[in-house]
DNA sequence: GTGGTCTAGACCACT
DNA sequence: GTGGTCTAGACCACC
């Protein structure tokens, strides 16, 4: 597990920790039933308080995405295929709202949206193959 | 000028109108030199204090989008159409970086991407025609 | 706005503050738009931390009972009479589903229960005519 | 011996261990003299700590439903039937307490109360004959 | 004034 | 060892 936090973002601390684990699970890097440093290990690597760790497992705990207890830790929940799927679609989804929403605004048509996707899409396939 | 703001939403009353009017000043609603309400009377309309429409008025200012004199009131700053677009632009392209990280992330590919982006354009369009 | 936390019950302090505060907005002694004492004067008063009652408080606007907001303070929430009752009775069919659990592994039979629930009522009409 | 303990569920698991023998027995499933497993076997078959299946047989022992001794094993102590009769009793009394109090803080009237207690006594019926 | 975040340190129950 | 709760005290952004 490596994650990163910057003390000088305006989101807060447990809300970084908590969007890296969500991603890590959802790309499948953290599989169902992988065990999660303890709150108190974590808390010394990341130089952090073990609050604000525990603020973003509780978070993990009550979305589903990690199962937690007294005595015994946490560990990724059990997610169906499924549910990760439609979980990552959801997300692609959000950010195309809000693409559209900005392009609807800023007088940006359809042809012009699709062409920067692609133009995006390619500088991204250069960067895998260099 | 319609404007709007939502009590509930977790991004701030002082954020809301600025982002507000900067969009109808990007989309050409609203054009250069166009006044703006006093900030005594948008507060009154908002149901808000007026400091927080001071706030917004002088994120504007230091931004350049609206010029505030003493006495005189606030105007829409002198934008040429070439600085338009281009920040238009940049919104735009700053949506699609998000949009492919997201994505990327959760290995959703190219093609279902632009399958997404276009289903919701679709049903944009048939918003705007009911 | 009258509370009460026992230091002593096992049940947390915030789920106490949470409980009472649910109960409140279901009975309608609270009801929607109502002002919510400020954490940190519902912490004096309660005589406990101000990040408990900022527990409740959050858990509440987490379950949508309440709205919240910085600089605004807290209210409850608009919630409709339909809403409420559900709410209600959801509460009281989990109560019903517990008791039938019970009576079934105790081998107390359907005549029995239903004497022992209006045994029960007599009861509380008494004390309500005392 | 027939038992299940959930690690995901906020009860402790010595108290699902003890609840689970204690209904055995109040159901007269698990007769006066039963030998009961092993502390040791049990933990196996459950997959849990030895410590957490000692804490279980103690409070048991505590509250007079088993005997145990060292180098003889633990067993279900004996119980005249008027006290089993009794226990149960006691146990829907409290539910049906609980029942009462959510109904009335919710403003749900004896009729109610009485109807949806037959329809989950339907509901049950009807899963006994499936 | 308000709530939101973070800290350090404590005690507890559970495994 | 683990996580859960509570404390007191701090700083911040927002209204």
């Amino acid at each position: 597990m490596t994650l990163f936090v910057s003390q000088a973002s305006d989101t807060p601390i447990y809300s970084q920790i908590e969007e890296q684990i969500k991603s890590q699970i959802l790309s499948g890097t953290l599989a169902s039933g992988t065990p999660l440093p303890s709150m108190r290990i974590l808390a010394k690597d990341l130089r952090v308080s073990v609050i604000t760790v525990q603020k973003a497992y509780e978070n993990l705990t009550r979305d589903g995405f990690i199962t937690t207890g007294v005595g015994r830790g946490s560990f990724v929940a059990p997610l169906g295929d499924s549910f990760l799927k439609q979980e990552n679609i959801r997300r692609v989804e959000e950010a195309v709202e809000n693409l559209l929403e900005t392009a609807r605004r800023g007088g940006i048509d359809k042809k012009q949206v699709i062409e920067i996707v692609e133009k995006y899409f390619d500088k991204e396939a250069q960067h895998e193959n260099s």
